[in-house]
DNA sequence: CTCTTTCTGCGTATGCCATACGCTCTACTG
DNA sequence: CAGTAGAGCGTATGGCATACGCAGAAAGAG
């Protein structure tokens, strides 16, 4: 089986995309590359969605045989991680501004931007904790992004983690719903417009009095951007985070 | 086909969830009711994993054959919907608090208490805003709680999926690791401090500064009740919506 | 009371899926 | 040059959602 080695734990596959694990030697020459695998993936789920990914299609968009893949990744979970942390990509390079609001918000957005390239890493299920290199260097660079704050180490991952899974959660929301309007040929607009109308229907003003007010203001039916449910809620939390920072002082 | 009906554009599944559509009065009798069905899935769902619950194991476990319950769903996600409505459940009675910070804080911890009831909901997949009658309860009730602040009802609804969706997330991040470690038959504990131990290995200290110094701390070998992220976060973000709340004074 | 309509339960079939197993052949090591 | 580890893959197993159509039940229409 060999779903481990070297003492790390990791399974093999990710163990080679940290560049550790070189080729023995002996048998014939692999016919493929697990990068070459990851990208037929990739590219399979940016075309038609995270659930196209299959064994036998990235097989077949590679030429070779479903079985074939398995001597590369021990089972379809871990090409689903390596996938993940190829659409995260590596975080920007270079030093994170000094002041930690800017280079945070710098850092949110970059996470978010990546994202919404690969809309599908949202749906990817998270089983282990982060330990891809992409996935590490992010969050190295969110700790980075913290360093000139007076918050402890435990604090700092735990802000990253508030963050980040904010960021995560806000992209699963508003893409998976984008999908499901464009599945049904609706537009964004539309869509809510008849959510609204349909809440009008099923809501009482007695049961749901204020429901029932704030369908009355009509703000549902103008959704603004895309951003503006992720511009208003990291605002929110690093002003919370702000008020964290400013009362250790 | 009959998946909508009544102008509400709902599915007729959800349409018989909120109590609309009487049985016209022709044909046999129905052996079963959606109530029955969500039940039995529920169950399933919650000893096996929401991965275990296929058409053909909730209708065995009924003593009916698996294409009987397409008479009550016209498709498995459907049944989805109604299961993770059943898991949220009603909120809770009553007038919640009088002072927003409060009753909003209550409003977190009683979805977050429905949600440890039934791990599996927050991997339900999101295909619709919410329409369902529990969910749409909830949402009447947070937005109850926030009835005394000066913000527009465009910000009530942003603060109430802001935070749901912070439940959500935490709720998938914290239980999804649980239930690994489970498989893996690890504690938690143990589980983490192997995880540091990992990074520590894969990390050095010239690439990754940032992460080496977390790691030096110790903090991750000690990670504290499964409650506690939940905690912190919530209190980042409440303070966040109260500085909102008084720069609208 | 009978006929027609309408609805239920369900058997069968299709076409997906992940992956276990074991064979053949390759290319390097001793 | 023999031995062997590893690559590619054919086949098989056991799952899955769900389309389709049939048989029989229940209620209304005449």
């Amino acid at each position: 089986m060999a779903t481990e080695d070297s003492g790390t734990g990791l399974p093999t596959s990710i163990e080679a995309a940290w560049g550790l694990r070189e080729r023995p030697g002996k048998g014939p020459r692999p016919g493929l590359t697990l990068g070459r695998i990851v990208d037929a993936a990739v590219g399979i789920a940016s075309v038609d969605g995270l659930g196209a990914v299959s064994m036998s299609r990235v097989a077949s968009e590679l030429g070779v045989s479903t079985m074939s893949l398995y001597r590369y990744v021990s089972a379809k979970d871990e090409l689903l991680t390596l996938m993940e942390d190829a659409a995260y990509g590596p975080p920007p390079p270079g030093e994170p501004a000094e002041d930690w609001r800017t280079g945070f918000t710098d850092w949110a957005w970059g996470l978010r931007t990546a994202v919404a390239r690969h809309p599908w890493v949202v749906n990817v299920p998270i089983s282990t904790p982060p330990s891809t290199p992409n996935s590490v260097a992010w969050m190295e660079r969110g700790l980075a992004c913290l360093r000139h704050t007076n918050l402890g180490e435990g604090e700092k991952v735990s802000v990253l983690m508030l963050v980040s899974g904010f960021v995560r959660n806000e992209a699963r929301m508003t893409f998976d719903l984008l999908a499901a309007h464009r599945r049904k040929g609706q537009s964004l607009e539309s869509s809510m417009a008849s959510w609204a109308k349909l809440l009008e229907k099923l809501t009482d003003a007695e049961r749901f009095p204020a429901v029932t007010a704030a369908l009355r203001t009509g703000e549902f039916d103008t959704p603004g951007g895309p951003d503006d449910e992720f511009v208003f809620g990291l605002e929110r939390i690093l002003d919370g985070v702000e008020a964290l920072i400013s009362a250790r002082s």
